[in-house]
This record gives C-alpha cells, sequence and structure tokens, in this order.
DNA sequence: CAGTGTGAAATGCTTCACAGCT
DNA sequence: AGCTGTGAAGCATTTCACACTG
C-alpha cells in the first residue's frame, strides 16, 4: 500500500476526515490531490516534526520496581530515546545491571548529564527524594523533566515538568464503571455533564494533578481527583 | 481551613475560577454564597461523585517489572482500589509474594473474578498475550480495562479499554524540547500551531494510539505518533 | 474524477459580568 | 460586603462543502 486517503486514515483512527487533513495541512502539503498521502513519505515527515528522528540521551533517576520497567520498556528505543544512565541514591544498587545496563550512583548525576549532553530526565525515584532530584537535575542542564512520583515538583520558569500518576487511568474507568451500574434511574440531569467534563480533561479539578504543572491553555491531560 | 473560596482553589490549581465554579456547579450547589465552599463537604461530595468512595476490586494480569511496580504502587488503595489478585502465566511466579500478596495462576482468572465480583482488570503482560488476556476477563464479566501491553485490544461493545503508552509523555517532552532549541529562526509559521495542536491532545494523529480507545466526542487524551 | 487543501459555518468550551443570596 | 451560580459574550476547535489540482 504505497499511498492512502485521508478517508481510509481518518475510518482508521476514528476521527473526521476534513480534521486530519487539516492537521496534515498544518506540517506542508504533503498529499496528491486525487491520490492520497505517500506513506513512507508521510511517515517521515511527521517522524521528522515530532523529533522521532533525533536521538535523545535521557537520564533516569530511581531505579525500584518502576524505574526499571521503564528501562525495560522496549517503546522508548524505537522513538528515538537513548537511556544514557540508570541511577539510584542507595549505594547496594550501584553496578546491578538493570535492562543489561550498571545502576550508576546519585553521585554521577551532573557528570553523566554533562557528558552526555542530557536535557530530559525521569524521575521514579519515592515522593521524598523526588524535588531533591528534580533539583540537581535543573542544576545540571535538565529542562524536560517526566516525574512519576507522586508529588507536584516546582521548577523554574523554562523548565518543562509532566507528572504522571498512573492510578489516574484506572479513576477515570471506575468513573465510568460507575455510571454503567447506575444507568437509567439517576436524580440529575447533570450527570451527563460530569462525564463530558471528565472525558475532555478540561475541568477545574483536572488541575489539581495535571500531568502538565504549569500550563495556560487547555492541554491534553487527564482528570484527576481531591486529594485521597 | 473550615471554607474556600473559588477564587483561592482556583489560582492553587492554576485556572480560572468561573471554570471551576461552573465546573462545581454540575455537581449541585455546594456553596456558600458569600462565605465559599465547606472543604470538607466539598472533598466529600466529589470523592462520591467520582467513586472514590466506593471499593473497586480490580485484577491485575502479567506480573513483571511493570506489573510488580504498579502492585506496589500506594495510590490505588488510597482511591478506592483494592487488588483482588495477581495473575501471571509462568508457573515459576505461582505462589510468589510481590507487594505482600501471593501470585495466582492464569487458570484461576476466571474463578477470581467470579467470586469478587471483578469488573475492572489491568493488563501488564507483553504485547504478544495482551489480547487473549483481555478476551478471557471480558468472557469472565470484566467490563474496564486498563492497558500497559503496546497494542491496541479490540473489545465488544460496553467494555471500556483505556491504553497507557509510557512512551508518549516522554515523546511530548522530547517535542517540546526540539522546539525550545530551534527558537526563532524556523521556516514556517505552522509551527505554533502544530504545538497547540499536540497540547490540546486533539490532533488526527493522537487517535493512532488513543488512551481511550473507541471514541466519539474530544477526550483528554494524550498525542501519539505514527508507527515507530 | 478522486481526493486534497481550506474558507466559512457550526459546534463546543471558557471567560465575563452581574443578579441574587447569606 | 463578599462570593456563589449562571446567562450571555467571546474565543477555539471541528466539521462542512467545494474550488482546485494531478
Amino acid at each position: 500500500m504505497p499511498t492512502v486517503s485521508s478517508e481510509e486514515l481518518a475510518a482508521a483512527a476514528g476521527v473526521n476526515s476534513a480534521k486530519l487533513r487539516k492537521d496534515f495541512s498544518y506540517l506542508g502539503s504533503y498529499g496528491t490531490r486525487g491520490v492520497g498521502y505517500d506513506v513512507e513519505y508521510l511517515v517521515y515527515q511527521i517522524s521528522r516534526e515530532l523529533g522521532l528522528t533525533q536521538d535523545w540521551p535521557i537520564v533516569m533517576v530511581g531505579i525500584g520496581n518502576l524505574g526499571a520497567a521503564l528501562a525495560n520498556y522496549g517503546g522508548f528505543a524505537s522513538r528515538g530515546f537513548r537511556v544514557a544512565a540508570l541511577i539510584d541514591a542507595d549505594p547496594a544498587m550501584t553496578g546491578k545491571s538493570v535492562a543489561g545496563m550498571a545502576v550508576q550512583h546519585a553521585d554521577e548525576l551532573e557528570k553523566i548529564i554533562d557528558a552526555n549532553g542530557v536535557s530530559i530526565g525521569v524521575i521514579a525515584t519515592p515522593a521524598g527524594a523526588a524535588q531533591q532530584v528534580c533539583d540537581r537535575l535543573v542544576a545540571a542542564g535538565v529542562t524536560s523533566i517526566l516525574n512519576f512520583a507522586p508529588t507536584v515538583l516546582s521548577v523554574p520558569d523554562g523548565v518543562d515538568v509532566r507528572k504522571v500518576d498512573l492510578s489516574i487511568e484506572l479513576q477515570i474507568l471506575a468513573f465510568h464503571e460507575q455510571r454503567k451500574a447506575g444507568e437509567g434511574q439517576e436524580e440529575d440531569v447533570a450527570d451527563v455533564d460530569v462525564a463530558g467534563a471528565v472525558d475532555a480533561g478540561g475541568s477545574a479539578a483536572a488541575a489539581a494533578a495535571a500531568t502538565k504543572q504549569t500550563r495556560k491553555g487547555p492541554d491534553g491531560d487527564v482528570p484527576a481527583v481531591m486529594p485521597a
């Protein structure tokens, strides 16, 4: 299949074909009228725009269960990410092999970041250590941080933080599950609106533990909840 | 602090106070004019609406690094989730203790779901096993699935699937990082629009590996990418 | 003539602004 | 006097529909 039409792609993706064409048009005119899009060329252009063709060295701090799971995760390499180092504060971890790579001690952090030109860091430490690790990453020159620790990090302007809360997705499923159960005979009409707000991720409650911590415009955040 | 105003909450959350009030109003009128919202009452109402006050038994299938990390994750219990069982297909795993719980063999799947009234399942298996596990979960009565395996699952109508791709968040950071680097002297004006589309999570490309697999309206999905 | 690229219409979401309650 | 709750305005995104092109 050398070419594909916006209609086919849209059907496969479950979106409107006009939206797909408009989205693609922002990247330039890569389609051919009457024919469609050249698959190989399109993949290349989108890959390039999203930065998939670049090599992104990252450091991962905190090699517990989650850190190890992430280090073993195959999806990173295929998307241009290269794990430059696995770092843990526990001396007992130092030298251990995780995902075919020796864990290094936290003392090495700055040296590693500098030597590899790392600008993206992943924090998978316990909550208590996260802010401290974050500060060191930023001081060493990291400007993007992916935070799996259940804490909101504070960072200076110009540094991006995204927070992943693994329980939020479950939360969303449970919300819909609850709705399935109480089907039909609920009291207030507002139900529909609430479901909409949660799906849209635009509800105010979402901001409490927003994925992108500092934000202005709308973004793709999933909704969060009040303190547990 | 017994009460809080929409202004204070909005500032803390980084959103507009009118939006916050409108969101809250969908749940009912829980505020007091001239005073604000009673904190305890508000937390209770929101918790109830989101299903936090219920007990949700879940089964986790695939106890590798990621499964173990999830089993140990503290955030679940505090949000009403109770891990009813950890399940793995590998007989060598059976009986092993993970997060203080004995791993059970996949043969027990149906029995466990039935006995505990489980309606939510978490799949953390390798990609190859995911669809098969999914089918068994659905056949046994599970109606919501959280999928960490890098595969799109097909399910019958009425079953919700959410897919978590751990590399997508990194992808988004890299995208902005690339943008920081190329600041100012880029060729085309479209850059701004592309960034907007990615942040909004509304881009057509997002649907390729959408978090909520089957969808109609806009939702809180993060954007994805073309095949890696 | 099939299918892109895109103005214009339609829809949806956010913010303003103020009436009304405590 | 202070703050909620909400119609109405403003802004953004999505879809329609069609001129245009290979």
